[in-house]
Formats: C-alpha cells, sequence, structure tokens
DNA sequence: CGGTACGTTGAGTCATATCAACCATAGTGG
DNA sequence: CCACTATGGTTGATATGACTCAACGTACCG
C-alpha cells in the first residue's frame, strides 16, 4: 500500500505543534530545513541506525515511536530511551563526532525527517540561543541518565517496574480507559528496567493481583497509580 | 598550616597544562575568566554544592579529585563520576538552569576556580565554537552514561567491579609500582559499581587470591590487568 | 497447517544483600 | 594518658531476589 500522494509536513507548522528544538530557529532557517531535509516513512521494526554507523544527519521525529538502545555482550538489549513527535534522536553522535552509541528501532510506524549534520553545526554556529537550547537539552538528558544510573544501582527490579510504568504514563499519556497509549512486548519492557522477561512478567502479574493495573495482552491498564508510586520509591521497605 | 601567599593559577596557563575546555576561548575571554573567577581550596571530605541546590556557576578543577553523586532513597550514595585537573563539574545544571541533580565533595584536596554562570552563558553566545565544544563534552558524557546503564543493568558485580578498576586505570593512571593513583574506600567502591560493601570487600580479595591485584590498605596495585579485562567482558560466563 | 514470535508458569540455582560480630586505627576529651 | 567513640575493614552465616532453563499455551501469518 504505497501513497502516491505523501504530505511532507513542514518544518516550521511542526516546530509549533510539537514544541521541537526548531521552535528557536529564525524562520529564514527553517526554511532551510524545509529544503535541505529528507523525509521518510518507517513501519514497527525498521532499524533507522545502528551502533558503531557513522552518521550523518539526525533525526526529527513527526509521528511514531522510537526506542533507542545499546546492545550488550550477549545481545541484550537495553533501552535508554524513547522518541515520539518533535524529539530528536542521533544528535549526540552528530555533535561528539563520535560513532553512534546506540541504535534506534521503530516501536510504532512512524515519519521522521532526516536532517544533515552540517545544518545542525551551521545554526549553532550562526545562532547562538539556539546552540543554547540544544545545550540545554543534553544537560537535561544527561540528569535524566545521572538518575537512571541511580535507580538501576539501588533499587529492586519491582521498584523499577513501577517506576517505568509511570515514566511511561507521564511520557505517552493514558487513554480515555486508562490504558498506557504506548504498548511494549514484555521483553521491550524488561530491556529498560534491565531485568529478565519472566521478571518483568511476574512482576506485572502481581502488580494485577494487587489491584495497580489490568492486563489486556500488551495492552496495561493503569487503575492505582497512587500505589505504583509507593512501591517505586523506598517506602516499599519500611 | 596557612599559607599567606597562595598562588592562584591563571586560566590561561591551566588550560594549556590541563587541557580544560578553555582552551578554546580567545585570549581576552581567557582574561575575563581570570578577572572574574573565585580560587577556592577544600579538603577530603568537603562538600563543594549539594543536590537540589540552585548554583550560581560552575568549577574549573586545578588539582586534587573530587567525586560527582547521587543520593539514593535510604541515603546511599551513587557516584556518578569524577573530575580531576582540567575538569569542569556543575556545568549541567547552570547550563539546563535546573537544580543541581548531583551533589560534589572533595576526594582528594583540591584547588578550584568558582566561575559565575553569567560568563559561561557570555561565552556561548559569543563564541559559537567554544558552544560547540561544550555540546561535545555533554554529548560525550552522555555517552559515557548510556554505557554505564547498560553495564549496570545487563553486567554482575563481579564484571563491573573488575571493568571499574580498569577505568580507574585509565582515568587516574598507576604509579611506577603499578599502584592506583587514586584511593578510595571500600564503600566508595562500591557506590561506583552498585553493591554493597561487603561485595567489594569479598571480590576484591577474590581478585587477590586470583592474582588480579594487590592490596595495601586502600592502595590497589594491578598486577594483571589482561586478566581483569577478561572479568569485566562478557567472557566470565563462557 | 506448520512456523515463528510472544506470553506464561514452575522449579531449581546462584549471586548478592543483609545482618551481626569483631578488629584496627585514629582522633577526642576529660 | 587512658577510656571513649567513630570510621573503616573484614569475615561468617543466612536469607532471598532475581536469573536461568524448560515446558507449554496462544495467536497470528503465509
Amino acid at each position: 500500500m504505497r501513497q502516491h500522494e505523501i504530505n511532507v509536513p513542514l518544518c516550521d507548522k511542526c516546530a509549533l505543534e510539537t514544541g521541537s528544538i526548531f521552535k528557536h530557529l529564525t524562520a529564514e532557517e527553517v526554511e532551510m530545513i524545509n529544503f535541505e531535509k529528507d523525509f521518510r516513512q518507517y513501519k514497527r521494526g525498521d532499524v533507522l541506525y545502528q551502533e558503531g554507523n557513522r552518521i550523518s544527519g539526525f533525526y526529527c521525529i513527526h509521528s511514531g515511536i522510537i526506542k533507542v538502545f545499546k546492545t550488550g555482550f550477549d545481545g541484550k538489549e537495553q533501552i535508554i530511551r524513547f522518541a515520539k513527535e518533535g524529539e530528536i534522536i542521533a544528535y549526540r553522535s552528530v555533535l561528539s563526532n563520535e560513532a553512534a552509541c546506540t541504535s534506534a528501532k521503530v516501536i510504532e510506524d512512524c515519519q521522521v525527517c532526516f536532517i544533515p549534520s552540517e545544518i545542525l553545526i551551521s545554526f549553532i554556529k550562526s545562532n547562538p540561543s539556539y546552540a543554547l537550547e540544544l545545550l540545554k537539552l543534553a544537560c537535561h538528558e544527561l540528569g535524566e541518565a545521572n538518575s537512571f544510573i541511580t535507580d538501576i544501582a539501588q533499587k529492586t527490579v519491582r521498584e523499577r517496574l513501577a517506576e517505568i510504568l509511570l515514566l511511561l504514563v507521564n511520557d505517552f499519556g493514558l487513554d480515555e480507559q486508562n490504558y498506557l497509549k504506548i504498548s511494549l512486548t514484555r521483553e521491550e519492557l524488561a530491556n529498560i528496567v534491565g531485568t529478565a522477561t519472566e521478571s518483568v512478567i511476574r512482576l506485572l502479574s502481581e502488580f494485577k493481583t494487587d489491584k495497580l493495573v489490568e492486563l489486556n495482552g500488551r495492552k496495561i491498564k493503569i487503575i492505582n497509580k497512587k500505589g505504583l508510586e509507593k512501591i517505586s520509591n523506598v517506602l516499599t521497605r519500611i
């Protein structure tokens, strides 16, 4: 099923709608991206780039969800973060001028714009307040990474799973029936939490027994957010 | 024993010697830092700033070693990174304009320069190539954080301890007798690896039995680097 | 209809945390 | 100067969280 007429999104419109980082650019700069960018569509499972790749640009997500992950020794994925509309990925490699230290794979069909490195670099040089925004972004991500390190190092799998569920609620929201909008396989959940698939399954069904969630296949319904918050903290072990 | 005449280091000299990020500044800019900065000396155990603080500047380390850590629920520290001569800390908070997400404490007596936020911000705006260098720095740290997340999530304590020892060798080097130049308490080691103090003690003495290291109090002598490399990877479990 | 990917459950094992006791060292104050 | 206290290091015993392995169910797909 190929679309003959694809609506390539315009960056100026997109930046406003999604609140992407491009909203800090001037009109001419946005126009320049519009001209240079390459619009692409991907389906679930598609790979945008892989660890070790040299990347010639970065991606701005217009719709859909992408997982960014590293691959450990035995091939096990560790999901580092998700990216959704308005967010950019692979900018880290472009800026630090290193090979990609992560891979990116599609979780939900998506439309993305690929923007050549040179444009990013030239904007940083020409538009200082944009550079500052990028710095803020990187520093913010760094702060989140630090928290995550502390969590993985100190919390139990149970606590982390509860926390991740809440984080997913926060990032992707719930539908009218309180179902998590993002749907992941048990394995993917395990690869965020940093545990085995079986452990996620067991803990989720405990959560279900404890009336914290309901499960319908991959769809997870949150029915006691306070309870999850309680678990995700210290309080478990008082 | 108080020094009446303290030699306040000059940034231009220091930047060259230590290869700090200020080497990308113009002569006038460096001069400006020299003028505005506040030189400070700290002793082991001193705290530079604490999680949650609003920080009005960042620190450039001239000598000594500082640990940057987060505090978990039960008060347990998770060491995020170390900073030594030529490196800057707390720039993350300054740039993302958030409260400090970490604390910083002195490991080895140190001399640091405190530089007000405004200077950093103004340089970013006036000197794009400096902004780019800062971005590179932040992105590089982000890459390291991602690796660390994957390691903590996937490797055993044994693997991680070996890895951390190698990382310390890399960052701080060995003296003539192959002793690690940085000396940490067992608890601090545990707080990097993300484990219990007792586990570090037990594993270290295993490493000793296996002729990988020798132990003299806090001083750790590396006698089989290859062996540690082997342990730090997958290879343990073949 | 067989194949493949995902989900679930059970049983056994092991690495690691926890708890407790003890030693060494150094600094403190009466 | 000595008892006192705090801090760090070590070791042993015990408990348990979480992983691994294995079997099996289910659903979807060509």
